[in-house]
DNA sequence: AAAATAATCAAATCATGATTTAATTATACC
DNA sequence: GGTATAATTAAATCATGATTTGATTATTTT
């Protein structure tokens, strides 16, 4: 029969949360075990108790919670319903770079690390599948919008792409205590970003 | 006294360019030695005749050759005074993504392996320093077009971080044979950046 | 064609770090 | 209190891969 965890013992976020860090340090392959490990009050051993499968599976799960996490705020926004596109696009970006400014590790790890899982091609499939259903959270509000005519016409794919191009270099300039806040930097970048879809007509480039 | 290199045998150049190549398969944790040197049919031990400083040396190449070309690129832009701020800005951006899209392996390193440097205190002050310089080409256009009144007040740091990032991120998610050209995603970015530097009034946020 | 040097290789070293194993200790359940 | 299971550890394994070493082969220079 199942027991009760014992309560004062780490259990697996704990160590998530500590290879996060770790990673972000050194990445993925400059972390040893025992660097999580120590994160944690354990030995390098201790950590195959909780995570059989050893450090990939770490790393996978890391990857998988942080992007269902922000996942799932940014879907929130989108499914209200009272928002216009706009108002809907800024408070996603605002959401995304709020998300990832509170947790820098986790963000660095979905910048630099996805790249390990995707050489592992059970994980690899699941990954990419999850990864585009929350690509396509921006692309359809931008669709949304320019249909709605309140945007100009851009290519939604290669649009999309540069907003999150954007975000995702937040998580790895993004100090804690730097001049802006996580909030104001989201509201510079949502403004920026509002600013490019305006329906003003735009000089055409000629090269 | 010196004598020429030898005309068939493998040179730096390829070396980095063959480094470059793995890395961007693997990582640089990922890649061993043996795998760079099997793209150019070499031995590992051989690449030390070349590189006496090993794996880690190889890498700073790769990147300070990388960053060094771009910043060259864009440099030139910058220094033709022919060219109003928005002019210049377009041409810029045009420049360091066809840049990226021309070399994806380097542009990877940069962005993926920049950290692993990094950790090499000698290595990360000159590097950071050429970064910085390179950063410092885009904010001052854009604040000349804002002190010259053609573009919009914005917060110019954030501002040249949103466009770096969203550039990094092309150098990850193009694949040669994509939809879009580099020129074409050129195209498309620069006008997104322009537009949203463009200075009729947006509606500001209220959270 | 010698002599000198460059380029390369195959086979050691050497170090590191993930994973496994065999106990040991702690906690929950009855 | 006693037993089952969870949590943890210390000490092996085991594998991998960077670097070194001591030849061997090529090329250049004279």
């Amino acid at each position: 029969m199942a027991r009760k965890p014992a309560e004062q013992s780490v259990n697996r976020l704990d160590i998530l949360l500590a290879a996060a860090n770790v990673f972000r340090r050194k990445g993925y392959h400059g972390a040893k075990m025992s660097d999580i490990a120590a994160e944690v009050d354990l030995t390098a051993g201790s950590l195959y108790h909780h995570f059989p499968d050893g450090k990939q599976q770490i790393l996978i799960e890391v990857l998988n919670e942080g992007l269902d996490q922000i996942t799932a705020e940014v879907q929130a926004v989108v499914d209200d319903n009272t928002l216009m596109p706009d108002e809907k696009l800024r408070k996603v970006i605002y959401t995304n770079i709020l998300g990832l400014t509170h947790n820098t590790s986790v963000a660095a790890a979905l910048v630099f690390e996805t790249r390990t899982i995707l050489e592992n091609p059970e994980a690899r499939k699941a990954y990419l599948k999850r990864r585009d259903s929350f690509e396509q959270l921006y692309t359809h509000i931008i669709q949304e919008g320019i249909d709605a005519g309140i945007f100009r016409q851009v290519d939604v794919p290669i649009f999309t792409k540069t907003i999150l191009g954007a975000h995702n270099w937040v998580g790895v300039w993004y100090r804690e205590g730097g001049r802006l806040t996580g909030e104001q930097i989201a509201d510079e970048m949502s403004n920026t970003f509002l600013a490019a879809l305006s329906p003003v007509q735009v000089p055409e480039a000629k090269h």
